[in-house]
RNA sequence: GCCCGGGUGGUGGAAUGGUAGACACGGAGGACUCAAAAUCCUCUGCCCCCAAGGCGUGCGGGUUCGAGUCCCGCCCCGGGUACCA
């Protein structure tokens, strides 16, 4: 493409100004009104990909227009820069996951000032830095001392083959291990944990106040799962010690209880289980153990799968008396509730499904509608074939049955969350060391504040068997311990990487603090960020481990007590896809951005983003993107010409300045002129940039007829450079540069526009007539017409008299100014 | 499986329950040019020779004067599913 403005000077010469001038390095003591603006800070993994465009081009949007609204933006950038693809490179190269992660944040880094996001440097972090080593250490030493992290047994993928833990990403679906091929199991170890589950209720009721997207807050309720329900025991037939603990959010179906259920991790199955069903539950423990939950918990039918046995002990019914058959079945998981469950497969249907297959016995308790065609039927309704409860609604029933558990002194109501404490070990060498020493005298002791951080040796040896490189290092391991002096062993595991991203945001606040992890007073300054953005591929996950560490922390003193919540706002931008599934290295198929900066420049291709469609919807990548990618530079090109024109002369440009008195022209353009700056700022405001680009595309276009019909100098200044400053955001090197060239001095120095609403107001207005619902005729009428006009003028029109026929009007509903619908 | 989204012209998309398709890409035509590129202008959902008109927002129902938008049931595609981040 020729004739085109400078790009590659252009932007090299305000990247370069923006970080020498320090336009948008804030300092904790600015006087101007304060805004934290965040994108998830990213895993380094080479030059930015376009997930990485897209989220800072809507991040610097956001962090230039606020700057121009008068706040003192935070905008700061950082690297999550342990984590699993580096150690998994450093196995395969034999070089140091720190070799590869430097470099990487290199490439990332020079990529993202390319794109022309403008953040404080000054604050940069990186989670792999023993500066910050030593404040993710700290904070664990503190969740230590105050119980919020422990230690327990915890299933984990075991690859026999390569004697190590596996990622689940590293399971293949069939079951077996990505690198050798073994079949992988579940094996025990003692795991750290994180109480995430004593938060459980405040991290549900939390979410009503956040201004997120609804989905994800929903995502998070659904995965917190708070059930109200009853926990009861049931005594086991012929014994008289023996009892099956059963959790139910539906104790009024317990009349419709076929047989019962435990879960093959439960303790007491050994017990409950008959000598002459022993050798068949024990293999189908074995084998249910080692299946993931999701295809436990999954309803489809599969027929090579056995889903259950027979354990040979019978449960007895608390309100039938009558005894149930006990199964050991897959899809009761040990983590939830009591690990036990009544089976009813009348108004559930995995027991449904189960009962099915095992030709158990269906009794229904609730009265489906009588077009219910379904299996097991869990609507309201009333309560049938339940004695003492017949004829109760469902919420009457589960109250009386309850009581009745109570009174017997079986059972109580409680409440059960799906939610889980968070697992943080890892058997990894590129992660942050758990500094806890385990010593024969004191046991699990904190390694003190002095000697953090403890940092993980670099002559390790990455080899794809054996343990973590740490367990196996020859002096890592033994220490002695900080409280006795004796002979000690030191943790090996390390943490999940979604730690260190559980606080990043806070030491944003205070990058430099040495002797706490972050200052109070700095975080009350800026916390919580304002506006956080990011993939939704985080909704849950990240999100409400960032929520967990806020509140530990706030109950801990670190964190302004008022401050209970990180992230007031959040925007979920959509995925980018190439061929079907998200653009990342890990499967190979990106389109690297740089490219880009070399022809059409960062502005077309941040413009390009914007424009694409809705920041929070997908977009596929395909052969027409280019296309698209080169209008966004036409377009800037267009804006350049029609800006600078009257200095210098361009083909197909024509701008004709008239001397002479304002007329319609002028107002028209003016008129347009107020509308952009409301569209554009409300547009902004929405998220709904694509539109906002849209405006002004149309705008310019309207410029370009303006200018060659003969324009006023004043208004026609006036249109340029509103449509510069409303354009800067976007597109931000060559709006300087036009600002420049045209008035000298900052453009995104500059205040943002506001409207004139007098303006902003439309001057004519469509009517549209409906008869029936279908459009019959468009009538153009004053915006500030009254009824009894817009009804006369519609019934005078020739085509409503032609629709109508001669028929009665039997309806009239006026919508003004805008619609008058005639019902005949 | 379960939880959460999405599906509108040839393409990306626009549309407080009220004119479906703004803006752009692609395509067609024209202007400029010796010619091309670049630029500027016009047209462009489908059916119909044109018009009048009809049909159209994944599929099937429903609510409403009026449904892309709200409700119910499907189909397909994507995200998450606790050790990828």
């Amino acid at each position: 493409m020729a004739e085109s403005y400078n790009v590659k000077e252009i932007e090299a010469k305000w990247q370069a100004r923006w970080e020498s001038e320090g336009l948008y390095q804030v300092d904790n003591d600015d006087p101007r009104p304060k805004a934290y603006v965040l994108c998830m800070y990213p895993y380094p993994s080479g030059a930015a990909h376009q997930g990485h465009v897209r989220n800072y081009t809507f991040g610097d949007l956001i962090v230039r227009y606020r700057t121009m609204c008068g706040e003192a933006v935070l905008s700061p950038f950082g690297f999550d820069s342990f984590g699993l693809p580096a150690e998994n490179a450093a196995i395969k190269t034999g070089i140091h996951p720190r070799f590869f992660t430097d470099a990487r944040i290199g490439e990332l880094k020079e990529s993202v000032k390319r794109l022309g996001a403008v953040y404080d440097w000054r604050r940069e972090l990186k989670s792999h830095d023993p500066s910050y080593i030593k404040w993710s250490q700290f904070i664990f030493t503190k969740f230590f001392e105050a119980g919020l992290a422990y230690k327990k047994n915890a299933p984990v993928n075991w690859c026999p083959g390569c004697q190590t833990v596996l990622a689940n990403e590293q399971v293949l679906p069939d079951g077996t291990c990505e690198r050798s091929g073994d079949l992988v199991i579940k094996r025990d170890l003692e795991q750290w944990f994180l109480a995430t589950t004593q938060y459980a209720e405040e991290l549900l009721s939390g979410l009503d106040a956040l201004e997120w997207p609804e989905r994800v807050k929903t995502m998070q309720r659904n995965w917190i799962g708070k059930s109200q329900g009853t926990k009861f025991k049931m005594a086991i037939a012929g014994t008289d010690d023996l009892f099956l603990e059963v959790f139910t959010t539906r104790p009024d179906t317990t009349f419709g209880m076929t047989y019962a259920v435990i879960s093959p991790e439960h303790p007491q199955l050994d017990n409950l289980t008959k000598d002459a069903f022993r050798a068949e539950v024990e293999g189908f423990r074995i084998d249910a153990t080692d299946r993931s939950e999701i295809e436990r918990q999954s309803t489809e039918v599969n027929s090579k799968v056995k889903r259950g046995v027979f354990t040979g002990s019978y449960a007895i019914n608390p309100f039938t008396g009558k005894e149930v058959p006990v199964y050991v079945a897959d899809y009761v998981l040990m983590g939830y509730g009591t690990g036990a469950i009544m089976a009813v497969p009348g108004e559930d249907q995995r027991d449904y499904e189960f009962a099915k297959i095992y030709g158990l016995p269906i009794i229904r308790t609730v009265q489906p509608p009588d077009d219910f065609d379904g299996e097991a039927y869990t609507g309201p309704g009333p309560k049938i074939n339940s004695d003492w409860l017949n004829g109760l609604d469902v919420d009457e029933a589960k109250a009386k049955a309850t009581e009745f558990l109570v009174s017997k002194g079986l059972g109580e109501a409680t409440i059960q969350y799906r939610l889980r404490d968070w697992l943080v070990s890892r058997q990894r060498y590129w992660g942050c060391p758990i500094p806890i020493v385990n010593c024969p005298n004191c046991g699990l002791v904190a390694v003190p504040f002095e000697q953090l951080p403890v940092l993980a040796p670099d002559d390790v040896e990455f080899l794809p068997t054996g343990d973590s490189p740490l367990a196996s290092h020859p002096t890592f391991k033994y220490t002695t311990c900080p409280n006795c002096g004796e002979e000690a062993i030191r943790e090996t595991d390390t943490m999940d990487t979604f730690v260190d991203s559980s606080w990043y945001f806070l030491r944003f606040c205070d990058p430099g603090a040495d002797t706490v992890p972050f200052s109070t007073e700095a975080v009350a300054t800026w916390m919580p960020v304002d506006q956080y953005i990011g993939g939704i591929e985080h909704a849950i996950l990240h999100l409400m481990y960032a929520r967990f560490f806020t509140k530990a922390l706030a109950d801990l003193g670190y964190v302004p007590s008022r401050i209970r919540e990180p992230f007031k706002r959040l925007f979920t931008q959509g995925m980018i896809r190439l061929g079907g599934s998200k653009m990342s290295k890990s499967k190979g198929n990106l389109i690297a951005p740089t490219k880009y900066f070399d022809t059409v420049g960062a502005d077309s291709l941040r413009l390009f983003h914007l424009f694409v469609g809705p920041p929070a919807d997908d977009f596929d990548w395909s052969d027409q993107t280019e296309d698209v990618i080169d209008g966004c530079f036409r377009f800037l090109n267009r804006v350049w010409r029609i800006a600078l024109g009257s200095a210098e002369s361009f083909p197909g440009v024509t701008i004709k300045i008239e001397d002479r008195a304002a007329d319609v022209r002028d107002k028209e353009i003016l008129r347009l002129t107020h509308r952009l700056i409301a569209k554009v700022s409300q547009d902004y405001e929405r998220w709904s940039y694509n539109t906002a680009v849209a405006a002004l595309m149309e705008f310019t276009n309207s410029l370009y007829r303006y200018a060659g019909s003969g324009a006023q100098q004043e208004t026609f200044d006036l249109a340029v450079d509103t449509l510069i400053k409303l354009l800067a955001p976007m597109a931000p090197h060559i709006s300087a540069e036009i600002w420049d060239r045209r008035n000298g001095g900052l453009v995104h120095a500059e205040a943002w526009p506001t409207p004139d609403p007098e303006l902003v107001k439309s001057d004519r207005q469509t009517l549209v007539v409906q008869i029936n619902g279908k459009v019959r005729d468009k009538i153009e009428v004053d915006p500030e017409i009254g009824e009894d006009a817009a009804i006369s003028l519609v019934l005078a029109s020739a085509k409503v008299q032609q629709a109508l026929g001669g028929k009665d009007v039997k309806k009239t509903i006026v919508k003004l100014p805008k619609m008058v619908s005639l019902v005949v």
